[in-house]
RNA sequence: GGGUGGGUGGCAGAGUGGUUGAAUGCACCGGUCUUGAAAACCGGCGGGCGUGUAAGCGUCUCGGGGGUUCGAAUCCCUCCCCACCCGCCA
């Protein structure tokens, strides 16, 4: 959410920002709006202020025991006062469509963030390990995990629907070992507390983390009104809603192993083999909660205990910078971890790592004191550390032998009570 | 699902129509004292919006909205939220 006074003083930024994402300028018409708004608070102020100084005047007046003039008074009140409520009205009206409209922009793109419309032009920044070469055509992971009969979309479909996955035995375990796996790292190495809270949220919530308004369609909403959190970074970020916070107990780093929910309007006929892209997946997410100055360096940490992640599990990535075009509507700047996948032949998707400056916080309406005693935003930022679902994939994949058995990473078999292979 | 009690400043907690933006305590900030710290004492201390270079001034704000009244944190209506008890269920 941007402070209409910041798009003020920065029109031409935010602009040039609306456009580097491919919209249309909005400034102009905010400050327009703004403007209109301003004058009517003025007028309401004036109308309020004269009301006030009569009704005080009244109190006097019958205190001194004129009731003549108190009446008199009063009359010249009485129709001051439709005039202050048609004022408010006004002043209301104007500064809820300002809200709105502030609240369906998107946040302001770092200056690093590369120019671009689509994926195509994310830039890749550093690639860890080269792609391993196989003696065979490597399989794509639905492939490996059904001919072991552990991977079952057939049965999930008949309960659940397509986008819905089945995993029995060993391949359970390892989803579930990769998660512990995950969680063990960042609690224990990476400075991160781990929380369980709720999956399912309010409204609020939501719009505290920016899916709402705009983005609705893309959760699932329940019939009594909250809705299935799509990350649990609606869950750890909104912690620190309408929270004053004390700069000394900042940065604030959450974690937490959750499933995610997402209806995937829109991706109709993408990826719909296998469980790349699933209503239903699980989800290591990080958050950090800080001061500002410490923002940008935040970032570059939880990227790195992202990476940690793959690096342990021995399987090859790029870390690429989404493109102006390509990036999340709530964030500033974001990274993108890219596993290698050998079935695909291709690099996708695993882990996201993203700052929203002081967009969520102020949605949110969470501050902290600075060390002079005022009140400012905190900044947030959040990353999937790492996407569980993808990473079973990605390691399905990389470590499939010959045979069709999944060889267990050395990193993951304490995990697995020593087991070296599946199948 | 049934019933009851509540939502006041960073926190705790007074306040049921008239200089109450709001007592008091804690926290916080400044100062005195101290070698330093603590304690004690003195002083300060909510937020939003508008206006102004600023100091300041104005206005709104005691969960949200509406109403009664010359005047509302205090009365009425309505919505939201929270807690507790009973029932049901994990």
């Amino acid at each position: 959410m941007f402070d209409i006074k910041w798009i003020r003083a920065n029109a031409e930024l935010f602009d040039s920002s609306l456009k580097r994402r491919g919209q249309p300028p909005a400034s102009a018409d905010l400050i327009a709006l703004d403007d209109a708004r301003k004058a009517k608070v003025t007028a309401m102020n004036e109308a309020q202020e004269k009301r006030n100084a009569l009704s005080k005047q009244i109190g006097q007046a019958k205190a001194a025991g004129d009731n003549a003039r108190a009446e008199s008074i009063m009359a010249e009140v009485g129709a001051l006062k439709s005039a202050v409520q048609e004022f408010e009205e006004a002043e209301r009206t104007l500064t809820d469509e300002l809200n709105t409209k502030l609240s369906f922009l998107p946040n302001l793109l770092h200056p690093e963030v590369p120019d671009g419309t689509s994926e195509n032009e994310n830039v890749t920044i550093r690639t860890h390990l080269e792609p391993k070469t196989f003696s065979f055509k490597p399989k794509e992971h639905y492939e490996i995990g059904e001919t072991l009969g552990l991977m079952d979309f057939e049965a999930a479909a008949r309960i659940a629907g397509s986008r819905f996955v089945v995993l029995r035995g060993q391949m359970a375990r390892l989803e579930r070992a990769l998660g512990q796996f995950m969680l063990d790292l960042h609690t224990r190495e990476h400075g991160f507390t781990e929380v369980s809270a709720p999956l399912l949220v309010r409204s609020e919530a939501l719009f505290g983390t920016g899916q709402l308004p705009k983005f609705s369609e893309e959760a699932f909403e329940t019939t009594d009104g909250r809705w299935l959190i799509p990350t649990s970074e609606v869950s750890l970020t909104n912690l620190v809603r309408e929270q004053i916070l004390s700069g000394e107990d900042l940065p604030l780093r959450f974690t937490s192993l959750t499933p995610c929910f997402r209806s995937e309007a829109g991706s109709a006929g993408r990826d719909t083999r296998g469980m790349l892209r699933q209503h239903q997946f699980a989800k290591v997410e990080m958050v950090v909660v800080t001061t500002p100055d410490r923002s940008e360096e935040e970032q570059h940490h939880m990227l790195g205990c992202a990476e940690a992640v793959l690096r342990k599990l021995e399987i090859p990535y790029r870390v690429v910078a989404l493109c102006s075009g390509d990036m999340g509507a709530s964030m500033q700047r974001t990274y993108d971890i890219e596993a290698w996948l050998p079935g695909q032949n291709a690099y996708r998707e695993i882990s996201s790592v993203s700052m929203a400056g002081d967009f969520q916080a102020r949605r949110m309406n969470t501050r902290y004191r600075n060390g002079e005693g005022k009140l400012d935003f905190v900044h947030t930022l959040n990353g999937s550390g790492i996407a569980v679902g993808r990473a079973l994939i990605a390691l399905v994949e990389n470590y499939q032998n010959e045979d069709g058995s999944v060889t267990i990473p050395e990193a993951l078999r304490p995990f697995m009570g020593g087991l070296e292979r599946i199948g």
